[in-house]
DNA sequence: CGCGCGGTTGATCAACCTCAACCCGCGTGG
DNA sequence: CCACGCGGGTTGAGGTTGATCAACCGCGCG
């Protein structure tokens, strides 16, 4: 799963999430520390990346020393699909993470042997765009607050135990700021804010409570996907 | 070929771009006229649809009647890869346009007889990632001025026949807007000002002439990707 | 203790949005 | 033929959001 859009992957899990069928659960696992990276852009582009627990966040940066959070992911995700040659992205640990490798080389014969594989990555791939899609237009047209509350949102609903609304926020202010397009001081300001209104509780710095979860759907509602009905209307 | 990120995919022209090897050049092909819906988001997703010729849109539409337009997308590019069961864009031709169709349901049938389709189909999507990720990127973090000249660059690009630095701007200032994630005021207002400074002269509303490429490639470059040597900084 | 890192908060400012007027070309209909 | 409305675009004045710059807090650590 991932979040490339403020909008998580909204399907959930399913079937396709589980990838011991078709790569035989035989993949060599690696542990990787937070905070470090697990490839560059720029790096050849070798293999591919299964998460399989932790999270880590993908980032491109710019010449003037900006950089833009593309996408934060964790378990389930392929990591390395969005390029040819050489990664274009870099990947960075936020939590200690664990990963499985697919050599790129192996994939011809993987399609090959089984077109179930095939289909599976293509339905990876296609979700992490549908996600990139939906990021671009939050970014693109959102507010401060509704990107803020559209990603909370998305975070909690990542979380398998968030009973009572209670998740981690594992990223620093910082990148979720450069994945939403702002400023890390208003990200601060906002969710001070969230919080002076009674939406939500920090329990730590990195842990957060939803105490009124209505409100953030209001304010995320306010650009959320039209449903099919109305769309005629256009 | 296609923009969905300001940088349109520079990876050009490749043998990928044919599809004709894989698909028998025997798809049945249809023709749109401007301005009118290939499918629209919550459409069930029958097929997939390869572009001849002509320019279509990709946009989402929001509860409170805001657009954001994905990407843009010519010749080469296959739509309708990033959902799963219903189209999750809307997809409108601005010129007139000429597609194939592909099957969904031929899918798994097309990849079990061609490894080589399967990859190739992953490479296409995989680049509609990358510049979904590249426009993320621009709408993020760069400035009105930015955002326009990268724009600006990237059609430059796409067009074949751009000797002297002229080329079609086929689409609205409003789809513009919507892409950059910007008013169409403000893009009228700095394409303006890109021609009061003698660095774009346009010769119709729709076609445009690059006087000081220069100008507009400083200004852009300012949030381009680093090259694989800075980053080791970080 | 001093320092650095991550985060919060405040004051100021500018980029961009909003609203409104206006222009131009075009098709329609009297 | 001209009047009219309409769609797309441009331009202007003024307001708001979020960026910028700077101070400060709390914590962990050498």
């Amino acid at each position: 799963m991932c979040i490339a859009g403020g909008t998580l992957d909204k399907m959930g899990k399913t079937a396709s999430d589980d990838w011991s069928m078709t790569t035989g659960g035989r993949l060599p696992a690696i542990d990787i520390p937070a905070h470090s990276h697990i490839f560059f852009e720029g790096d050849e582009r070798r293999t591919l990346y299964l998460v399989e627990s932790g999270w880590v966040k993908l980032y491109r940066t710019l010449i003037d020393g900006q950089r833009q959070v593309v996408g934060f992911a964790n378990a389930g995700s392929v990591l390395g699909l969005e390029s040819d040659g050489e990664h274009v992205n870099s990947c960075e640990a936020i939590t200690p993470v664990k990963v499985r490798t697919i050599p790129i080389a192996r994939l011809p014969e993987m399609f090959a042997r089984d077109p179930i594989f095939s289909e599976q990555i293509l339905r990876q791939v296609g979700r992490q765009l549908g996600a990139a899609q939906a990021q671009l237009a939050a970014v693109g047209v959102q507010s401060a607050e509704q990107k803020l509350a559209t990603f909370l949102l998305s975070v909690s609903r990542l979380c398998d135990a968030c009973e009572y609304g209670e998740f981690d926020l594992p990223m620093r202010r910082g990148d979720m700021a450069e994945f939403l397009g702002l400023r890390l001081e208003t990200v601060s300001r906002k969710m001070s804010e969230f919080q002076r209104r009674g939406w939500i509780r920090m329990t730590s710095l990195y842990n957060c409570q939803l105490v009124n979860r209505e409100a953030l759907e209001d304010l995320a509602e306010g650009a959320e996907i039209l449903p099919p009905a109305i769309r005629q209307a256009g």
